[in-house]
DNA sequence: CATGAATGAGGTTTCATTCAT
DNA sequence: CATGAATGAAACCTCATTCAT
């Protein structure tokens, strides 16, 4: 709490005059957390047409936006979990909004008919859990540049799409693809 | 430590006689935990030619040992992790112990043809991440029965064989499965 | 630290809002006492116009003040110097500021050829060490009444003025000692 | 315990088998080391004829003898003092038995008119309290060569044995001095 | 006699929380 | 509303002593 009210050029009595516990506070971070992070993925899948489009343009936002705030993403996918009571509870929920995001997507997929039937509860939860571990690798080595990651995206894209059996989309960055055509 | 000497029937000063500092009994116990773990995985991995069915059994192999000990599932998939110092490293090496396993194989399936070409490290770590995501809703969740997780299992394997592009192999319990045919 | 807190009638958790460790509180201890024995023995030397008598006066004050704060008697003469680490550092540190007094009007008193040349950093050395064995004497044994003290006192008086050749010079009393005309 | 039981090459319990406390076994440390201190001391005096010649070798004995083992002499002039309880006491017993020794001498010399009359158990505590004094300052100090500490006793020798209005004894390598002659 | 595993009281320190100002 | 001194429960660790083998 003290280094808290240091950070935030208050007061220890302060924290305590507008949250009621240092739980509340972490709690109420992890809120504004999930709602920056929901509302730049939304957004950009708004800009998406295709259902595996939107769902694969979900992914990237978030890991685009994790590694961009390296100490938030420290919080939400080790510090939290392992934090115990409702935090993890809290933390864990918010892995469960992405994963539903995803799993929308995914049943739109199906009754498109772009992929096969398939449980899309454990499918969403596979993405996400796939983005939790590439997250969790990139946040305990330090090497990992940038690069890297886009080249590790790359490769856990494909991954992903073919896990579901889609077809390869195009890329994100607008160049159409023909291989499907 | 109170709690600890309690369980184990002995007291604080023997824990202290045993073990120079609370983090080594813990580091202790993940390495133990992580040698029976290794050793089931590398068991049933010896039962199979296959690289695929090796490296799938080993995931298979896994969730069903930590499912049977959810305690020690906890601590490696959630406590060590976010406890922060060599914990934390030591609970991801052992993380990534597991995704070598896999890696050898999934090298192996590309050498004989059986896959396509991969960066296989991001592969096994997308693979076992995936185990880690399954695992990590199990143990914070009550209600999921031995029965949900094996009929999650198979849409996990399924996922995972079709993202490297593997034919799907027969299941483990020896039906042969001819969909790929 | 429960029985300063007991003392200081405040809680552990007060005393460290104020002090960093246990060991500074006894620094700060040490500090304050040894600017409380400056403080009388420099006002005490500065009635003083002779060297010696200066030298002498330094003595009589340092063991008059030592005597009526017996606690802190024990812990400058006994327990800081046993104690080990900066705490034993710091008691043996007042003590070498009380000798560079002694030393100083040492020095004057050659120069003035009140005495004759003589080492006087071991000199005022011993000054002090006789002065600590008067002490540790005193602190260790209950019986030594106020009367007792200060017949020893007259006693190392002599003895100390006669190690470096000076002339018996009037006790601090004001009565003149015309022994040595 | 554990240190003492291994430089002693036998075990915890074997202590306990000779020794019924930790405090015994420092008592008893304390007890030997007095004896040997004594011994030497004694032997030396032995030596001499003169009253004021015996009490000046009793220091240089003692003097040469500790610096010559360190660790003991940490013991004997700080440790065992700082400690409390019936160490500190046997410590300064110790002390006193010394004190005792130097006083017998100066009575002697009192006796045989080599020095004035003087309270010569309050002189004797002097004549240790500086040699505890230049050992300590010996203690605390790495810088000290052997060669300063003959210097530093030089210059005590003459202060102690002006402060009882001794004349200058010949120095005990038997130079005669005739500078008092 | 010797061993070393075990004990447990006590040590210092931390930190979320409270409350008088 | 804000401050920061104060609280005290709980944390990790130490170590003189005991005792079954």
């Amino acid at each position: 709490m003290d280094e808290i009210a240091r950070e935030a050029d208050t007061s220890k009595g302060g924290l305590y005059f507008h949250f009621p516990s240092k739980e509340a506070i972490l709690l109420a971070l992890l809120d504004q957390t999930s709602l920056l992070l929901r509302t730049r993925v939304e957004k950009a899948m708004a800009a998406e047409q295709d259902p595996i489009a939107r769902a694969e343009v979900a992914l990237r936002v978030l890991l685009r936006t994790l590694t961009r705030h390296r100490k938030l993403a420290r919080i939400l996918a080790i510090e939290a979990i392992g934090a115990g009571g409702r935090l993890s509870e809290r933390a864990l929920a918010i892995e469960d909004e992405f994963a539903a995001l995803v799993q929308t997507e995914l049943d739109a997929a199906i009754v498109s008919g772009a992929i096969e039937p398939i449980d899309t509860r454990v499918a969403a939860q596979a993405w996400i859990g796939t983005l939790h571990a590439v997250v969790l690798r990139w946040l305990t080595t330090e090497r990992a540049s940038g690069a890297s990651l886009d080249a590790t995206y790359e490769t856990i894209r494909t991954m992903l799409l073919r896990s579901v059996g889609a077809e390869q989309v195009p890329p994100a960055d607008g160049r159409p693809d023909r291989s499907t055509a």
